[in-house]
DNA sequence: TCAATTAAGCAACATATGTCGTATAGTCGT
DNA sequence: ACGACTATACGACATATGTTGCTTAATTGA
């Protein structure tokens, strides 16, 4: 299967299109390939030539979520004030509280939430081994340093929005900066 | 249903003992709830009465497990320098290093990762809550600092089982109560 | 000990899953 | 424009899932 081909680059897009469709109305879990085929008008044999279950669909239909959100923590200055979070983390913790309806179930889904963490560990390992690392950790491999700061992210993420999210975005922000930058 | 009564005790404790039996051999996510009532000599129709999918069933399953690491996790002196980690974590990546070959599949399953951290977290709030916090972060929520270091927990014990594993595990240990204790 | 309660067994169902082989049709290089 | 290639459609299959109604048998309390 080539992914480069234009009728598989078609037939991705519909997926997704129609999976983001679905999961707007109902929780993830309850979402079939089967259901997922025919909103696309795709044949559900074709689904698996191309992901092999939901989740795997799921995330990638996300991707752009995704990257948002793995960009969005790279761009971080590491050398802002403690008690001051940067403007990229709060706008991300604003983005997700924004977009929460819209796909705050991302966050809920395990396997989703483990595309995210692995994603922010491959971006944040690059990030340090090309130097940019936050002081005073020079002992640590970049990419345990990468793996740690990925899985507190994820993990704030993810207890706030499955909670009763009573805390503002822009406080989570800055309390996460904090653990962040002691 | 009752999860006390003795009949349905029984039960879950074969189905627990099922699981693991076939998780030793293959991987989680090519595990049945069909070939799990099969192993546990239980009707299929009764497994649906006591979990709704295998993951739950897996993680349930695990519950010794993720208790001991949530125990190794909450055991941890804080006050312990930096260029040495305290011995229950040492001794809890030691654990997940031995027992990997058994059950290393749980931080490899996004569901179980997912279930050990809000258990982390739930732990950790509560002892933070009862005042042993680590030091110089008053300012920010107990639950949200919970979070954050069960993420990072997770996120390198995750990072590290399911990728080549050359890091020895007493140094991983270390590298963590580094970032953890800057 | 006996009767009420209820977990588990059992059979059957509609639907979903994953995987075939084959046919169709869109794509690309010449 | 034509032929090789291949993604997709289609139908069919064995198996898995989740649920239901009914029966059997274990537990509990009087």
């Amino acid at each position: 299967m080539n992914p480069d081909d234009p009728r598989a680059q078609r037939t991705r897009a519909r997926l997704h299109a129609a999976l983001l469709d679905l999961a707007a109305e109902r929780e993830l879990g309850s979402i079939t390939i089967s259901e997922v085929a025919k909103r696309a008008e795709v044949n559900r044999a074709t689904v698996y030539l191309h992901y092999p279950d939901v989740d795997t669909l799921a995330a990638d239909a996300l991707e752009d979520a995704v990257a948002e959100v793995a960009r969005a923590a790279a761009l971080c200055p590491l050398d802002a004030p403690r008690d001051r979070a940067p403007e990229p983390l709060t706008a991300l913790f604003a983005h997700v509280s924004a977009g929460a309806a819209r796909y705050a179930w991302l966050l809920g889904s395990p396997r989703c939430t483990a595309r995210l963490r692995e994603r922010l560990t491959g971006e944040l390992s690059a990030r340090f081994a090309g130097g940019a690392r936050p002081p005073g950790f020079d002992d640590v491999p970049p990419d345990v340093h990468a793996a740690y700061l990925s899985g507190a992210l994820v993990g704030v993420i993810a207890h706030w929005v499955t909670g009763p999210r009573t805390t503002p975005a822009a406080e989570l922000a800055l309390s996460f900066w904090r653990l962040f930058r002691p």
